[in-house]
DNA sequence: GCCGTTTTCGGCCCGACTGTTTTCAGTCG
């Protein structure tokens, strides 16, 4: 191929690849947390914060939007300043507000935002009084003592903040497999469009399906990965638009560091190892090591170009991991069983187990409509759950102590159930829409609609909501005395990881799953793992304990429906088969086995 | 800054919880 030529297809693959919803949500939402710092007017932060909402969850493709200004008015939220700061990211990146706003506080202020118990008027706070900017100078000035003196800052606050920060540098430097997940969709689907390139396939932890990944390993193989004709192919990664910096630019490696600091390594691989390579990579480390001497002492060596021969490197196996592992005398596993933990064993008695499929999924028992703060009405998410192949869904808004979502006091309830029972008979053999609630587990324990309520309701989810400083142990007792309600069919959020997001105050799950209660693993209606409740840790302790586990996505738009990826993974993570899952039987058999919880008392 | 079959001006989801403030401000969902 000619230069000329393929420089005009980077080109062109870069700016296909530039502007998207995501970063004018991005941009139109930082702009909203830093005026809300800078102190202006409450209302005018608000409509930028829902432009950026409309932003994320608009299906029009606002870059392209962006050449007709009324395309953009269209949009609920988007009136004509907005359209036109939208039509200026479209065309330069960026927003001048923003800009203005970063130069003055510096671009280390938002992430003082993301420790818990930091809002904007702390931050205001802590600028004005001690021009503190930066997540280091706040640990620096609260080790100094130099914030003792502010109004509101009590020694309780100060070790919240000073225990929030360490927290948060803990995690740092790992990333939210989502993140990993969407970054790695955008990057293939640049490689894809180089005509020498054939496959590409994210290793690592992004496959196996853990909650966070250090970085991101994509291999890639085809005809231009042939060993000493990278050049061009080499060239074509290097020119990807969201690199940041560069790391290395080797003959079948490119690393770099993306915006975010999420460094990718994109290794071109010839087809023949492409199988090595994968199992390689996908490790874990501790699979790869019990692998390997495995191996050995079969007579083979193991690497990432091949299986082969211990006493002349003949390689034996190398195009796919299936031929690998059949030489090793093993079946083949999912990558998520791939942790060490038996897995090799196992496989070489042939008896894994089946992991459950997102196939084997067939309801849906949580998820929210207009009625509270859903974006669609109870028939919108009934059809779009046919339309995914559910045989029945529980339609299970939220109750009034959360006044923000617009929650069902006891008269609203029992209005809502009733249009329910409307849809249900509307869809009559197509699906079964099941009535239910999302309670609101108060601080003591109880709930926050009268048990009269709750008895005309199929599902009853309980769910803590509203934020808390309570101990490991009050949590844990609030919870269980919520469950003890008989009415309770499901624990919503049950490890609280969602709220609580700091292990100090994570309840007891075992103790909560002793109870007995049957358990929801509810996913964010965004399909983001951010507030996966039960990880596969919690899954095997639920299984050991004889709990029952539903799937459960907590949508809030009926585009979510359906979205499992990443829950599922969680589930084979934890081996659990399709029978570990309550809801991959069919509605009767779903509503009898939570039926017989409330039938005991 | 957005929105409007009551309004082109004057509204804009609101309640629980925590910590420190003797009466409430800030954060969170």
């Amino acid at each position: 191929m000619s230069e000329p030529d393929l420089s005009e297809r980077i080109a062109t693959a870069r700016a296909a690849a530039t502007i998207d919803n995501r970063l004018i949500a991005r941009l139109l939402g930082e702009t909203a947390d830093l005026m809300e710092i800078d102190g202006a007017d409450s209302f005018r932060i608000r409509s930028y914060r829902r432009a950026s909402e409309a932003a994320e969850q608009t299906t029009v493709d606002l870059a392209d939007a962006a050449k007709e200004t009324a395309r953009l008015l269209e949009i609920p939220g988007i009136g004509k300043s907005m359209a036109a700061h939208i039509q200026r990211i479209a065309e330069t990146g960026s927003l001048e507000l923003r800009d203005e706003l970063l130069k003055k506080y510096g671009a280390g202020i938002l992430e003082l935002l993301k420790l818990p118990g930091m809002g904007p008027k702390t931050v205001a706070l802590f600028w004005d009084a001690a021009q503190i900017a930066t997540i280091d100078q706040l640990a620096e000035a609260i080790e100094a003592g130099r914030l003792a003196d502010l109004p509101r800052m009590g020694v309780k606050q100060l070790e919240k903040l000073r225990k929030g920060i360490e927290d948060y540098r803990r995690s740092a430097g790992r990333f939210r497999i989502d993140l990993a997940d969407e970054e790695a969709k955008k990057i293939s689907s640049y490689l894809m469009k180089f005509a020498g390139f054939e496959r590409v396939t994210p290793a690592g932890s992004l496959r196996r399906g853990r909650e966070t990944a250090g970085d991101l390993d994509l291999l890639v193989t085809g005809p231009a990965c042939s060993p000493e004709k990278t050049a061009a192919a080499v060239e074509y990664v290097a020119a990807y638009p969201g690199i940041q910096s560069m790391i290395a630019k080797g003959e079948n490696k490119v690393s770099f560091n993306l915006e975010q600091g999420l460094q990718v390594d994109v290794r071109l691989l010839p087809m023949a190892s492409y199988g090595a390579a994968l199992q390689y990579f996908t490790g874990s480390k501790g699979h790869n090591v019990t692998l390997r001497q495995r191996a050995l002492k079969m007579g083979y060596t193991l690497s990432e170009w091949a299986l082969a021969r211990l006493e002349n490197g003949a390689p034996v196996a190398a195009a796919t991991e299936e031929e690998i592992y059949a030489k090793l005398g093993m079946d083949w596993m999912p990558a998520e069983m791939r942790e060490n933990l038996g897995e090799v064993e196992i496989a070489a008695r042939h008896e894994l187990p089946k992991v459950v499929e997102k196939s084997d999924i067939c309801g849906d028992v949580h998820m929210h409509t207009t009625a509270s703060d859903g974006r669609n009405s109870i028939r919108e998410m009934a059809e779009a759950a046919i339309a995914v192949g559910y045989q029945y869904i529980a339609i299970t808004d939220h109750s009034k102590n959360l006044a923000m979502t617009n929650g069902l006091d006891e008269k609203r309830a029992l209005e809502h159930i009733k249009r329910i029972q409307e849809v249900d008979r509307e869809l009559e053999g197509r699906i079964r829409v099941f009535t239910g609630i999302e309670v609101d587990i108060l601080a003591d324990g109880a709930l926050d609609l009268a048990d009269e309520v709750l008895a005309q309701m199929e599902i009853v989810i309980a769910s803590v909501h509203t934020r808390f400083e309570q101990s490991r142990e009050e949590m844990t007792a609030r919870v269980i005395r919520a469950i003890e309600n008989p009415y309770v069919r499901i624990l919503g959020h049950p490890t609280g990881r969602l709220l609580l997001r700091r292990e100090p105050f994570a309840i007891d799950i075992a103790a909560v799953l002793k109870r007995g209660a049957e358990l929801g693993v509810a996913m964010e209606h965004n399909a983001s793992p951010e507030r996966l409740d039960l990880n596969d840790r919690d899954l095997r302790l639920a299984k050991e304990m004889g709990c029952t586990i539903v799937m459960s996505s907590d949508s809030h738009d009926a585009r979510n429906l359906g979205k499992m990826d990443y829950g599922v993974k969680q589930l084979r993570r934890a081996w659990l088969s399709a029978e570990d899952v309550l809801n991959t039987r069919d509605a009767e058999k779903f509503l009898s086995r939570l039926r017989k919880r409330s039938g005991n008392g």
